[in-house]
DNA sequence: CCTCGACAATCAGGATGCGCATACCTCTAC
DNA sequence: GTAGAGGTATGCGCATCCTGATTGTCGAGG
């Protein structure tokens, strides 16, 4: 899952970072209006943290003019001020969800990741597809009902597919959610990494459509034949 | 628009339910847990405000009842309890955006407009044409129900043809969409693929205009000749 | 009505390149 | 130093695509 944070202070915008990166998500960080709105155009985020009070373009602004755009990746805003009237005009004008500075980082991660889950059309933290259980918040998966170790990347896959259970996923798509801005396209990682997760889930986890990407499906959302 | 109010405080309640009510709502209130939950299971609401601090039944111990029963109508959580804590519990349970009391009745209500707008975003991606269904998402055909495996370039002609049915597509237009850029246009390589596809979903899917090129036609579309 | 030319459909063999697996290297953490 | 993880490099097998030849079909004109 990759995430934006539009955040003018440098201070906090990078302890946000690097908090979001432990817990296991791709971040890039703008620290202007202008930069930030550029990289929400034309990058593809799962979510962004905006920051409402930035120098040059307020964050409305820039909100607005993603959706406009027709982005419409969920979007949590972070306001420094407390009157609710902000409030409500961030949610009118697109807003997700929004967040109240001072705030507790674990109350961010828990935002986000209901943000998340919801865009995905999920309502419960638990992923399932067939035997493999996927949890969002404590992050473990179990193999029909049997704990598996998976390391940090193969979690980071295997969680986007099954967010988007059913859908057809190219590996650009999958290098572009797991891993940050600049990173090598020409690689074969996502390969062995469906290799890896394939060994320990086992092979029909997940589907290869050739020339077009991976697939997750769950059998019991297929009508049988 | 349906809404239920799950609210053990009675004034509280009912000054909810005629302000939502004014706005346009139609509302259910129900003043415990137990009560709520049979509302929530067997009505259908578009979405429910629902209060955390309830007698008997926890709210959340509601919330997560419904959603193990697949109830996936947006909730809204009100809680009297400051803790976040509490609010990050009810996210990971599966609430949609959570309101601390007091609140403010207009935030309320732009919450609630903003979560059903949310929830309605969802526009499936099927193409049907007679039998043929084709769903753009998950890359996935089927004849009749029965899902049918077309390789990559198949699957880029037929969605071609989908997307512009009942359109009459000349050889070379379908090359220039299937192909990037460069090709060489002196190929058979359509006919080819027509002829695959037509094995795999029927003669009569696509129809063969002599000299101009390839048409696929809806018989629901068509009156008949 | 038949013939002929042009266009379309089909078939099969061979090249391509995609995806898989495995081994190898680097880096970090302990 | 060791162990585990992430990423790179390489060879192989096979599904998929393309090519080119052949067969089939349509339609106009004699």
């Amino acid at each position: 899952m990759r995430i934006l944070i539009v955040e003018d202070e440098p201070t906090l915008g990078q302890q946000l970072k690097s908090t979001l990166e432990q817990t296991g998500y791709a971040v890039d960080l703008s620290t202007d209006g202008e930069d930030g709105h550029f990289l929400g155009s034309t990058e593809d985020y799962d979510a962004v943290v905006l920051d409402l009070g930035l120098p040059e373009i307020d964050g409305l602004t820039v909100l607005g003019m993603w959706r406009k755009e027709g982005r419409n990746f969920p979007v949590l805003v972070l306001t420094a001020r407390d009157s609710w009237s902000d409030k409500v005009a961030g949610l009118d004008a697109g807003a997700d969800d929004y967040l109240a500075k001072p705030f507790q980082t674990e109350e961010l991660i828990a935002r986000l990741r209901a943000l998340i889950r919801r865009a995905s059309g999920n309502t419960s933290s638990e992923l399932t597809a067939g035997y493999v259980r996927l949890d969002t918040r404590s992050g473990r998966v179990t193999l029909d009902g049997e704990p598996v170790k998976l390391t940090a990347q193969e979690y980071k896959l295997l969680s986007y597919l099954m967010h988007h259970k059913g859908k057809v996923v190219s590996r650009t798509e999958l290098i572009e959610h797991i891993y940050d801005q600049d990173f090598d396209r020409d690689s074969n990682t996502i390969e062995v990494f469906v290799t890896r997760i394939r060994k320990k889930l086992g092979a029909d986890v997940i589907t290869t459509i050739r020339g077009l990407g991976y697939s997750l499906d769950d059998p019991a959302d297929t009508p049988r034949a």
